[in-house]
DNA sequence: TAGTGGTCTAGACCACGGG
DNA sequence: CCGTGGTCTAGACCACTAG
């Protein structure tokens, strides 16, 4: 692991230890360098680290702050690289899988930006205590991802491709579009036809550029909500 | 302005200027340094920034590559920060403005987060030629925005804000809701009751670190997409 | 005006990708 | 193996905040 991810994560525990709120001041650079024995790049690389998690933000020639450390029951956008990384921790489960292999992703969703390659499709609702989360329907080229099941496919798919296929994840573009619940969706959400949902089409790429999974996310609106935390545009 | 903000925006020319697309690749980081006469780490800067906005992509050991050049029609989430900034360059235009003074945000909506303080109520309809874009009903303390019109709201606030009061907006924060229009609303957005919207509740935050604005925004379902580009978490 | 973060440089060495 | 990006350091100087 790299000194400015340690770093990072070291600042994270204290925050937590000291149970730190919003607004309270963290150690200046000087002292941070001192503590951890690093250099000041590696500070600032660790403190945009955490800028960018929304963890921190730092006000120049007066400090480094907490920036809302409670964000209980609100699923994250973009940030995280999808659902999945995000709920990996907390009781969820998966209901209705089904994987089968594809010819491609189907062209309205792929349009333009997605390769129509051969892949797993993965369909899935996910849920947690108080039911329906959301419904997946997502595609995994097989170039990347070979072997896929659905026994994987219940448990925590970016964990597998990251651990076991040893895959990187560096970025995603995400799509998002106000609508309506069809009917099978709604029997799947627990909702009523007609309702409304937010459907999120994301693409995953590699650390070599290459996309290598689409995802259509169709969300249960009485079970989610949504937090996005933009950072500071500052290095 | 800042050296690395200047090798960001004339990347960024290059890259409009060349029309290259996703993929292509740019020139590498030493060719950057003599060309731009600079140090390293001020183009790393800049590519950082680039990268934040989803323009490009690293690849350690093969190059820097465009990202996704062509965004038209999406709305960007978070990004930057707030639609008023991304949408003050195309032909949009206000309905229905109402500006009024106010004790304080409505409690429902401050929860724990804004500061019940006087403000200024602003309402507002967004359109663009389709018709309407989105609702807002925004809050902005007094303490810092002393003094706003009708006139004013008609046209970019952000901009009166950072220009004209000399106020830096730095990070926000966003919590979304998908749920059904009422009456009032859909009759507003051209919509009918009970249409899927999408609510988000925006929190913007000073270069200081305080709130000055808190908005509720419901979006038109039938006029808007939004897209969420997630950077490399990578410095 | 003192304190603190921000920008920038030069350079050493590491790590990954691809021929 | 070479080329390219990534990490890290030490240090000079700038810019903003706050008392």
């Amino acid at each position: 692991m790299k000194k400015y991810q340690l770093v990072a994560q070291k600042i994270k525990e204290h925050i937590n230890k000291n149970n730190l709120q919003q607004g309270d001041k963290l150690p200046k650079i000087a002292e941070l360098m001192e503590r951890f024995q690093v250099g000041k790049s590696t500070i600032l690389q660790a403190l945009s680290l955490l800028d960018q998690e929304g963890v921190v933000y730092k006000v120049q020639g007066a400090g480094i702050f907490v920036r809302m450390p409670a964000k209980k029951g609100y699923m994250t956008l973009g940030a995280d690289l999808g659902f999945a990384i995000s709920f990996s921790s907390t009781d969820v489960y998966k209901k209705d899988v089904k994987v089968e292999e594809v010819d491609h992703a189907p062209e309205d969703l792929a349009k333009d930006w997605f390769p129509l390659e051969p892949a797993y499709k993965v369909m899935r609702t996910i849920c947690d205590k108080r039911g329906p989360l959301l419904r997946e329907e997502s595609y995994y080229l097989k170039r990347y991802v070979s072997f896929l099941t659905e026994a994987l496919a219940e448990g925590s798919l970016f964990k597998y491709i990251q651990d076991a296929l040893g895959l990187e994840i560096r970025f995603a573009d995400q799509y998002l579009k106000m609508r309506k619940l069809t009917d099978e969706e709604a029997k799947l959400l627990d909702c009523e036809k007609g309702d409304p949902t937010l459907e999120i089409n994301e693409i995953h790429y590699l650390a070599n550029g290459e996309p290598f999974d689409l995802a259509k996310l169709v969300y249960n609106y009485k079970n989610v909500e949504f937090i996005n935390q933009s950072p500071d545009k500052i290095i």
